[in-house]
DNA sequence: AAGATTTATGCAAACGTTTGCAATTTGTTT
DNA sequence: AAACAAATTGCAAACGTTTGCATAAATCTT
């Protein structure tokens, strides 16, 4: 193995050319002839050539990396673990490689809040995916106006200054409780925080559906956590008993927190109680009973993220778009 | 906000002295006089100057970046969606941040394999961390081998030629099993594929522990995935009647896998089969019952796995290293 | 066959930092 | 006050690519 790390300069003069040749060469430029081109990319592969990326970038005034920021509320221990956002990383990770990108982890405690200095102007990426808009949008926001190439994964409903992609949340939060009345549910409790920008739009579906069929909404307002879900359910069992039959949980990890305290008093599920939540995380498919659920396209939604970015990197200017979501029929809802 | 991107000498232009004076007394170099230090420091953060860090990695021939490797095996869907792996990569994350370092996200999938070019050489990143060892570590000992810097995630008594940092799975396999013992459980199956590094180690701890008791193993050996999981003991269930009263999982996944596959026969946990599993996700504590399971240290781990790497660039040479680990006793295992 | 195109390569100047060395200023000693 | 040492700053050369422009070689035109 050679020890030395090779440049272009040496690759250069072992084929006797100059090195813009060789430059030009490996970026496939069609200036070279097709035959030394070839010739000079099979002697880099030979080599175990590779180029200087700092180098590249420096003169290039481009990276191909993309900051990924997962946007957490304060309430670290919840979302760093939260199975759902993790999920979109990995998928969003997959869309950018494919299009030849990096992907640049951070979560919203480091880089000072400022993005568009810490990540574009110090030429750490070329542009930013917000996973999550958290409660404020105001760092988003700053990015955005600052000129950032800046994509979000949240609730495309949003009014924004900025591109953001994700679930028909409304649709969904609808089609949620409708399959619940249609399972002969008449009490349906909305389980989750309506101040959430994504959860809002859920809720209004719920309302909406509720509404439509002339019953009666209630909302339990709880953090977004399985325990906090627990804590909720049992206490209402608690003050009021089981007054309610069904449940719109806003995520599946909500919704197995009020699974557990429903169980926990031998309270059946469905037959008591339909419940459907939301996400379709793999845990949703394996409990018992399976987890009826709103299943979000994430791998869908990663790609028209990456390609969003893309867009504005190109220049042009990108609308927010809402990703389809599907209903899966599981035994948590049926009877 | 300025438009055209500050440099250095702008900023020296400004204060009136050289890009020298300016870049160290950025970089808190003592040569520099506190006074102009400080002087120099403030009119960089009142202009909301960043440094170009290709410019300076090109000149330091240091990134300060780390790539994180998934390992996978080739069987994506499961392992992308493992919430065991991702909560590892998340607190990696944090881990790195904490020494200054960021986070370059990969795959197995991309760079070809050759880690040390793709990585190292091309100045990407300083060094590597592998995120499991997965079934052959051939690449990552080539890259060892290459001279790479790299710590891996996985099984600590793996004889390698590189560095790797994880839980005590012996112990973990042993004081499960010994666990369910101690519960009154005879016939413990242990549910996993001892071909795969880590989890090899938790099945001698389990022959071990059923050797001592006197009692007989028996392996139900599978894909370590929930459905694989329930598959398996559905068919069991089908081919010889109940015929064990305890499960030792080799991870919570594949414990959930098994749980569904018991509840739907109505068979109690922990009543007829006392169940354990292994990571301590965030679903083991929510679920009905609650499971029992072995915690992986992996905020500690990930700390360790950085300051390994961090010494290795320093040019020592490192060891591997072993994470306590910790039983969680919960309802599935207790009678 | 000599000019006019086209095609293929090389020259050299950037990109924005960092750092060894030289130069200047300041303080200390005899 | 001269000679020396210490503290502070500046000069200029790297780091390894890419790319506009100039040049050289090959092909075509009349």
């Amino acid at each position: 193995m050679n020890d030395r790390k090779l440049k272009l300069a040496d690759l250069a003069k072992l084929a006797g050319v100059s090195t813009s040749t060789v430059s030009r060469a490996l970026n496939d430029n069609p200036l070279i002839k097709k035959e030394t081109r070839d010739k000079l990319q099979q002697l880099a592969k030979k080599h175990n050539f590779s180029l200087n990326t700092a180098a590249s970038r420096l003169r290039t005034q481009k990276t191909n990396v993309v900051a990924v920021i997962i946007n957490l509320d304060g309430d670290t221990e919840q979302s760093i673990n939260d199975p759902f956002l993790l999920k979109i990383v990995g998928e969003i990770n997959l869309a950018l490689n494919k299009f030849g990108l990096e992907l640049l982890l951070s979560n919203s405690f480091m880089a000072s809040d400022d993005w568009a200095n810490y990540f574009i102007n110090s030429r750490r990426a070329d542009g930013i995916i917000v996973v999550g808009q958290g409660k404020s949008q105001a760092n988003i926001e700053a990015a955005a106006s600052a000129g950032v190439p800046l994509v979000v994964w949240g609730d495309p409903k949003t009014p924004s200054n900025y591109p953001i992609v994700g679930s028909d949340n409304y649709l969904g939060g609808r089609l949620a409780t409708e399959h619940l009345l249609a399972n002969g549910a008449k009490n349906i409790l909305f389980l989750g925080d309506p101040g959430h920008a994504e959860i809002s739009e859920r809720h209004r579906g719920y309302l909406d559906a509720i509404n439509e069929a002339k019953a009666t909404p209630h909302v339990v307002s709880i953090d977004i956590t399985s325990s906090a879900a627990y804590k909720g359910i049992n206490q209402l069992l608690v003050e009021k008993g089981l007054c309610f039959d069904g449940i719109m949980a806003c995520s599946d990890m909500v919704a197995f927190g009020a699974m557990k305290a429903l169980k926990e008093r031998y309270i059946s599920i469905p037959n008591d109680v339909a419940l459907v939540g939301f996400d379709d995380i793999a845990m949703a498919d394996i409990s018992h009973p399976s987890l009826s659920s709103i299943k979000q396209n994430t791998q869908r939604a990663s790609v028209i993220l990456v390609e969003k970015l893309l867009a504005q990197l190109a220049g042009q200017s990108v609308e927010s778009q809402v990703v389809e979501i599907e209903l899966v029929n599981r035994q948590s809802s049926q009877r």
